[in-house]
DNA sequence: GTGGTCTAGACCACA
DNA sequence: GTGGTCTAGACCACA
């Protein structure tokens, strides 16, 4: 379901937040499906359950999943907290963007980029 | 001249860094002219002389700017650390691009916002 | 008869002993009514057999319903019963009251929220 | 500055952060003013710096306060921030009001519940 | 079993 | 020194 890349620097809390956004925005999981539990997770990802407690808290706190005690955790279908974190993202997107522009990347290589990754099949096995 | 942003979470040596090279780039500062000095600076910005020394060196060994004993720290006009600059630019930009189509926006967004940040004469102010 | 919001974060144990309180306080179940049984609640709830037996347990343990052997659970008139979770409810309700103001809600607020939701026959509802 | 109550069951986590909330609300503290380090108020309060940390996170993430690395964390100005957990608190004063009304309590009970507990002096301790 | 909280302690980047 | 991430492992409430 997901998959971590160590080398990358980007935090595994941060990965497994992204990794289930994802999932939901891609339409892979739906609202009230349910998540591995804390320590299925971990173990599978060979992380800290401390880990993925953390990345579902937070998850949780910005409404994407919510907890049931003694059952589990579901993703929400809350569309509110889902565009909030789309329009968050598209933020950050343009501030790179305009951040990229100023230290003098052109447009046509800013498109070029966009195009390579969407292409790369790498990228694809997340 | 510089403005740091303490909220922003982008590492104060970075956001002088970046600084110096937006002020080249958009022609604010011309080749050989004089940078503020470290003590000046950081005075200034109230930020630790270290820092603001951590990013003159960083900004030296990359060829931005170069250092004259006893007279201070200028602006310099070589290519090949433009092309440097370019480069990680280009890499930021990358990483960037990544991270936006793993929180599930689209190609169309991403291509239509570059275009929107490139078309848009307000972006040329920040 | 009894509806679970999994979402609330309320313990699914506290709704149904909650709800079963509410219906005869609204009136709506009255003295020596029958309860549904345990694995029918359960059932119709989709929750485990084991949470509803403990709701009852606790239900009848504080005197709000009662059991019969081989018959089932049935709504209680014990009026000792009711001054039971009369304290409980006013101990859960100080508690709501010091966390609010805790988070700098002001006691004129608070009045006002009272007022408002004693006067408000939507809430009746509810 | 803050004060736990290890007795209550509210979470150490949540007291470090409505504590902050609250000397924000009220005056106490003001915008960007500097919060203890995550390790001077661990040992102040003498608790695990990673409770201190989680408090600081969540704080941060709801843009309470801002955390600059190296330098401190520090008290937000956000007005929407603050604002979203004054109408936070409110609507769920406004739940336990409700369902302490269908538990049975006065509209009378309640008014001098929450005149006691302005009154209350240990409370306003802190 | 499942989520949630906490302590203990290591390690990293940044100032 | 300061914030931030992570592992390791205990313990609790709830189902």
């Amino acid at each position: 379901m997901l998959q971590l890349d160590l080398k990358s620097g980007v935090p595994i809390c941060d990965q497994i937040i992204n990794g289930f956004i994802r999932l939901k925005a891609l339409g892979v999981m739906s609202g009230d499906e349910k998540l591995p539990s804390v320590r299925e997770l971990a173990s599978k990802l060979s992380v800290n359950p401390n880990t993925v407690q953390k990345a579902y808290a937070i998850l949780e706190s910005s409404g994407v999943i919510y907890s049931v005690k003694g059952k589990g955790s579901f993703m929400s279908d809350d569309g509110n907290a889902h565009s909030a974190i789309h329009n968050k993202a598209l933020t950050d997107f343009s501030v790179a963007v305009s951040v990229a522009k100023q230290l003098g990347l052109s447009k046509n290589e800013m498109l070029k980029t966009v195009e390579r990754i969407f292409s790369d099949k790498e990228s694809e096995t997340l």
